[in-house]
DNA sequence: TTGTAAGCGTTATCAC
DNA sequence: GTGATAACGCTTACAA
């Protein structure tokens, strides 16, 4: 009766409680808030790994917006395996989150799809919210980046800029969102022209030593021959950068290499990293608005995302 | 009745309770367990700022810990505003966590502390267990890293190797721990027989741009006479980095560079930055350990630190 | 072993 | 306006 209800109190009454209140240190217990009123003010978040920057963002991100609202955020995490997932929906769904946003990547047809899409169905039932980021693969509301746009527009660009012999370093765990920008670069790689463009994509393990190795396993041949590397992330593109320099080769001066995602650590790399540039704070705000909102039928938004041309990519000499 | 209680049912029952439960997506409802038993399964933790790789690093290590004892972590960021503190503490108390780990930065003399106190002192009347990291100020239970010992031996090496004449740089907002370090700092360099070790000591903010902006306001002059410059974090170090090099130095050939904290950001960048690692692991375990441990008088523990010298401070010619 | 009832802290409802 | 009471989902203590 402290907070919000329609009780109408004598505004005297009002003050003594409240100064009682300060006085005894006395905080709402909010777990029995929850119960009485059938709804709590957490959102959990589940995300792939915490320590990555990219999901450290985002998590900074929903919880700035989150925090406007008066929310608080209980975060878990999957450490990238696909099937955490579903055991995390099913603990989080026990904590009776207002909503649950999976901002975790989505995997390409996992075993437990079925479950997954099941237990989430039956927390909406229950009255809860579920958001989706980065995977517009699930029947639920989706926020997602112009993953296939961004990386086309930065292969224009960069074809622009006279490279065509590019490596594509994919996700060896298959990902939705990766395939798309895999698919874009590849796409506007063919657009500007580039016969073979398809055909030096390879798929080394989602991760910066999984990028480092391949690169450390390539034949010198295969090495010299190539213009640019695009990794699908820039902690690939870091490990791939890592790699390229065990290898003997001078960044840009014998390579290009471009990246995606546009993490805060490519401020403390040099050369500056050619990436593209994906709008967090717009994702966060959106996947938070709608989490707090109730539309009848599901929709899918897309983020903009566009590339940064830095020194990492100079113009070819012609 | 399903989770470890002492009842004592057929199997048979057990077993088809457990099949109807399965059936229909039954979860239990923590909170009204919570409320029950008059304890959770939740650990709140506080932190300046989610998106730094010092404090994302730090919440996925206690995430991990808390995880292996089947809890769940809340996390409420500070934004590295001291008063904020004060209001999440309330804001989580009625969250009725098992236990709050305020991994923040310690201030020095803030002027809510008392209040800050008095509001965890309640808590832990009220059955919930409170844990500082890096902050041994309150009277609590405290895991801490030697932070004056680690900056000291760093002095030692750095000044082994040739280093007399070093910039160090502190942090704007006073902060107990990065108080330690530059003394510790201050004090090796004194041992080595440096004779005016604390007279290049400055404060400028506490961030990667309040380093950059330093060192581009520092006069050639000055700039020029240095042989190092040490900075309390590898984010400044990073930020005094990048003004270095805005200033036309090229590191480590006319200035070393040296940090503190060992971020996996370091990874990527040229040249590898001297650092002092320490144990986040260990820390985060110890944390959680006392969390969830039920000990009667508070002790304070503190965790290795040491350096780790890298290409960014080679050798002076003598 | 099993059923029953009380109670956890809060909100909401329904009379007064 | 205000007081009393049921209800939220679960655990625990006490009988049966």
């Amino acid at each position: 009766m402290l907070n919000g209800s329609s009780r109408k109190v004598a505004e005297s009454y009002r003050q003594r409680v409240l100064h009682a209140a300060r006085e005894l240190g006395y905080t709402p217990n909010l777990p029995a808030q929850a119960m009485a009123r059938g709804t709590s003010r957490t959102i959990a978040l589940v995300i792939s790994l915490i320590s990555d920057p990219y999901f450290s963002a985002m998590a900074a991100e929903i919880m700035k917006q989150a925090e406007t609202l008066g929310l608080h955020v209980s975060i878990a995490v999957t450490e990238r395996q696909a099937d955490r997932e579903l055991d995390l929906v099913r603990e989080l769904r026990g904590q009776q989150p207002r909503a649950i946003i999976l901002a975790g990547s989505g995997y390409v047809d996992p075993p437990s799809e079925q479950q997954l899409v099941d237990e989430l169905q039956r927390y909406e039932e229950t009255g809860g919210r579920v958001v989706l980021i980065s995977r517009s693969d699930l029947p639920f509301e989706t926020v997602d980046f112009d993953n296939h746009e961004g990386a086309r527009q930065l292969a224009l660009q960069l074809a622009g800029l006279g490279y065509q012999r590019c490596l594509v370093l994919g996700s060896g765990t298959p990902l939705l969102s990766m395939q798309r920008r895999v698919e874009g670069f590849v796409a506007g790689l063919e657009e500007s022209g580039v016969a073979d463009a398809g055909s030096r994509v390879h798929h080394p393990d989602f991760s910066w030593s999984g990028a480092r190795e391949f690169i450390l396993g390539l034949g010198d041949d295969q090495l010299r021959d190539l213009q640019l590397v695009f990794a699908v992330t820039d902690d690939m593109a870091l490990g791939a950068l890592a790699g390229l320099r065990e290898r003997g080769l001078r960044i840009p001066e014998d390579l290009g290499i471009a990246g995606f995602d546009d993490i805060t650590t490519l401020r403390d790399v040099v050369p500056n990293l050619t990436t593209v540039h994906v709008a967090l704070d717009a994702v966060a705000e959106e996947a938070v608005h709608r989490a707090t909102t109730t539309d009848p039928n599901p929709t899918r938004r897309t983020a903009p995302a566009y590339p940064v041309l830095r020194a990492s990519t100079p113009p070819l000499p012609t």
